[in-house]
RNA sequence: UGGGGUGUAGCCAAGUGGCAAGGCACCUGGUUUUGGUCCAGGCACUCCCAGGUUCGAAUCCUGGCACCCCAGCCA
């Protein structure tokens, strides 16, 4: 594994996965991990991608398995072999190290097709010759289940000669297909018979001609996986509906391995564009300068901008991972860099728009050599450079104003300023064009602030990055801003995403001047600018012996106001627009009507019941019920007599009601029955009882309930054996009370200081030291009167 | 109008019955030879909404709403 800082102590924050992945390890499903990387090999890598692979390399890091990169090419009319090659190297760029483990979807191929002939001959498969249109017009509509295709009933035989043929290449494209035999009317889509195989007359990048069938993605997927041992398949949330046929898959095919599928949400950024079809476009039209321009993301974009694959790591770990849709704002990404960049980045100044200052009183020839550290004092590192300082210098453009804001602090007629690790400056004269436009300052320098500092101590708030006119190296300076003018530029139905591109996405400077130190430096370092950002050397124009530097990132720059403002305003936008939204679904709801609470299953049930109806009714009227306790009884016939038999043993029905509607009826999983429940209404009887009687707590009435459905013992039992009864006495809780105090000092002057929700803290403990058994009424009455 | 998902601050995100983590952004102050960094503090009486259970609910129950995915011989 590549060498990345200190970065592993850092790794994804708890996230549901790796939840799956310890249970997983601790119950010895499995006793290592292996997750996989699986692009297919028909587009360039994003950043979008590399939240992927740096959780399933990272994630196979932390528990010690390994985490193989597998090409998942197997439609050889969109793969090539270039795309191999780049992803190839844009995962090892990011940092990771698949070893020995780079694999092939189309290396399965002979495997795949043995599971295919097996489920052909269980009958779980069979050859459909329908044509392409009236597949799909059999599959049906989400709302309408599908047809079957007249051919799904060919026997094993004939179905077995059809696919040997079929891989022979007797047949043309589309004459035949190998779908899996499972359910037409099924109402996830994907479960309506999906195809397994394709032919495909074509050249693949790996296999050559040696197949014309190829294998689906559903059918390939997941046997892939199984064939490398994989344990845990990660994948986005689209894939989500697959799962099933993964599974089916998986189960029929009979393989030895059983890997398991788990989705997570990617990684949306704004303000940028990720998809293949939409990159593509921008390339060929040439709104970007190639795979690799720095405005794209796309790994090699991001490479050529600069950005440290460390940053990128980073990014990728914040925030960790989840299922929720999501769209990260571009400060996160470019705090990500910068944060990188700081602790590694040595300082040199650079001028991207030059003012030129005229040092007045300064000697015509004379150089000095002035001594400049590399590094801020927060930087433990190390170094320096000489500078040249000479009669003229050139500043940043935007560091003069001619008629400055009362907070300006840098340079104006009159103002003294630092140049950094120069001298004091004074700023005499301003010389202007016919046109007014600013040619040059006239300043005057103080000898004895050489270094940047003054013996008299005076304050000089502004410190400028400068150059030496004539000792600069001129270079080009190429300023990148975002593609997109807009967070989410594929938002809005209504407008293409390319009418949001930014015009000015690119600011090409070629009159830029840099220190002189830079011109022996390592090609590949990245530097900070001195209050501009930071900056690399385009590696293409180095190559090309031009020396043009791109800007990575800029600073974070809080004299940037305007922005500010304009930020503002499009956040109280975005606040509109949600309490938009927020109306809309009120109203919908108060058109909704009154909600009764009751479901329309549970309804018709009663309608086609009367006795149902009638209970439902019953209850209500003679035994006081409330409507949705009546109506979550009334559901099923097994359900409400399980009522009845538990009110024959306790008839306190109102007691009753709740604690069934909401401690027993959601143990029953999906199409189960109460009854499945296995559970003796005279249980439930005694449990509530004992509630009622103050016997014990409902905290304790469900913890017994659990006990008693493990093992069908008799709560009275449980209860008397483990010494579960109600603690209530004053007596017997103080001591716990005052133990409890003793243990959090800080939480008990936190509340007597105000925070009066921590009572509940406070009973929280209680009810944990005493198994739930202490009186929480009584706890909270002791610790009031303690606490006041 | 079928099925599968998701809703916690401006954005991302922990938390799964007992004190609403953390990061980005934002706002104060301090340090500073970068208007950078760093440091200290602030920023959700409430977790999509409405009922219910409970001493106690973001978390459990019921109903509703919003958004995303699925009808490729793409992956």
């Amino acid at each position: 594994m590549a060498k990345r800082d200190n970065e592993s102590a850092s790794v994804f924050p708890g996230n549901f996965i790796h939840d799956i992945i310890e249970e997983d390890l601790e119950s010895g499903k499995h006793d290592t991990v292996v997750t996989r990387f699986p692009p297919e090999p028909n587009g360039y890598l994003h950043i979008g991608h590399a939240t992927a692979i740096v959780l399933n390399f990272e994630t196979a890091e932390k528990y010690g398995g390994r985490c193989h990169l597998r090409f998942d090419d197997t439609n050889p009319l969109t793969e090539e072999r270039e795309y191999v090659l780049s992803i190839q190297e844009d995962v090892r760029w990011l940092g990771y190290d698949w070893g020995e483990h780079l694999h092939f979807g189309s290396d399965y191929f002979d495997q795949m097709y043995e599971c295919a002939l097996r489920l052909v001959k269980k009958g779980k498969a069979y050859v459909d010759s329908l044509d392409m249109e009236t597949i799909r017009e059999y599959r049906g509509t989400v709302t309408e289940p599908g047809k079957k295709s007249p051919y799904r009933e060919r026997s094993v035989e004939e179905n077995l000669e059809l696919l040997e043929r079929m891989r022979a290449g007797e047949f043309d494209d589309g004459e035949h297909v190998l779908r899996a035999k499972i359910d037409m009317a099924a109402t996830n889509m994907l479960m309506r018979d999906p195809l397994l195989y394709r032919i495909r007359h074509a050249t693949h990048h790996n296999t050559g001609d040696e197949w014309c069938l190829y294998p689906m993605y559903d059918f390939a997927h997941c046997l892939e996986d199984a064939f490398e041992g994989i344990t845990h398949s990660l994948c986005t949330l689209e894939f989500e509906n697959n799962r099933a046929i993964y599974d089916w898959v998986i189960r029929e095919s009979e393989v030895e391995n059983q890997p398991q599928q788990i989705e997570f949400a990617r990684r949306n950024l704004a303000y940028t564009v990720t998809s293949k079809r939409k990159l593509l476009h921008l390339v060929e039209e040439g709104v970007v300068d190639g795979w690799d321009d720095p405005r794209l993301p796309t790994l090699a974009g991001l490479r050529r901008r600069g950005v440290p694959p460390s940053a990128i790591r980073k990014f990728c770990r914040r925030g960790g991972i989840s299922k929720s849709e999501n769209l990260v704002q571009f400060s996160q990404f470019e705090d990500a860099i910068r944060n990188d960049l700081n602790m590694k980045a040595p300082r040199v100044m650079g001028v991207v728009e030059p003012l030129k200052v005229v040092i007045t009183n300064y000697p015509e020839d004379e150089v000095e050599w002035l001594d400049a550290p590399y590094y801020p004092h927060d930087v433990p590192l190390e170094g320096s450079r000489q500078i040249p300082f000479s009669r003229e210098l050139v500043v940043e453009r935007d560091d003069f104003r001619g008629d400055p804001p009362d907070d300006w602090y840098r340079l104006a007629p009159g103002r003294e300023v630092r140049l950094r690790y120069g001298y004091y400056i004074t700023c005499d004269e301003v010389v202007r064009d016919d046109d007014g436009e600013l040619i040059e300052l006239r300043c005057s320098y103080d000898p004895k602030t050489r270094g940047g500092s003054s013996p008299d101590g005076r304050e000089v708030p502004g410190t400028l990055h400068w150059v030496s006119s004539r000792h600069g190296v001129p270079c080009e300076i190429r300023l990148y801003e975002r593609l997109f003018e807009v967070e989410n530029p594929t938002g809005d139905p209504d407008t293409d995403y390319t009418d949001y591109i930014n015009p000015d996405s690119l600011t090409v400077v070629d009159n830029g001047l840099v220190e002189p130190s830079v011109t022996d430096d390592d090609p590949e370092l990245r530097y900070q600018f001195e209050r501009l950002g930071y900056f690399w050397r385009d590696p293409v124009e180095f190559a090309n012996e031009n020396l043009v530097f791109t800007r990575i990132v800029s600073l974070r720059d809080s004299w940037a106001k305007k922005q500010r403002d304009k930020k503002k305003r499009r956040d109280e936008k975005r606040r509109q627009k949600k309490e938009r939204l927020r109306q809309k679904s009120l109203k919908a709801q108060r058109e909704a009507g009154d909600s009764d609470l009751i479901s329309e299953e549970r309804k018709r049930a009663r309608l086609n019941n009367g006795w149902l109806a009638e209970k439902f009714t019953a209850y209500q009227d003679e035994l006081g019920l409330q409507k949705n306790e009546a109506d979550l009884l009334t559901g099923d016939e097994a359900t409400a007599r399980f009522f009845e038999a538990t009110t024959e043993v306790y008839g306190l029905a109102q007691s009753v009601a709740p604690w069934l509607v909401n401690e027993v009826l959601p143990r029953i999983k999906d199409e189960q029955t109460i009854d499945e429940l296995d559970l003796d209404p005279g249980h439930v009887a005694a449990l509530v009882k004992m509630v009622d009687e103050d016997r014990i707590t409902t905290q304790v009435s469900r913890d017994v309930l659990k006990k008693v459905l493990e093992t069908g013992e008799n709560p009275e039992t449980i209860v008397a054996d483990e010494g579960l009864e109600k603690m209530d006495d004053a007596s017997q809780l103080e001591p716990v009370i005052d133990q409890i105090l003793a243990d959090h000092p800080d939480e008990v002057q936190r509340y007597r200081g105000g925070n009066q929700r921590l009572i509940g803290f406070f009973i929280g403990q209680a009810m944990k030291s005493t198994g739930g058994a202490a009186d929480p009424v009584k706890v909270r009455q002791l610790l009031s009167e303690k606490l006041s």
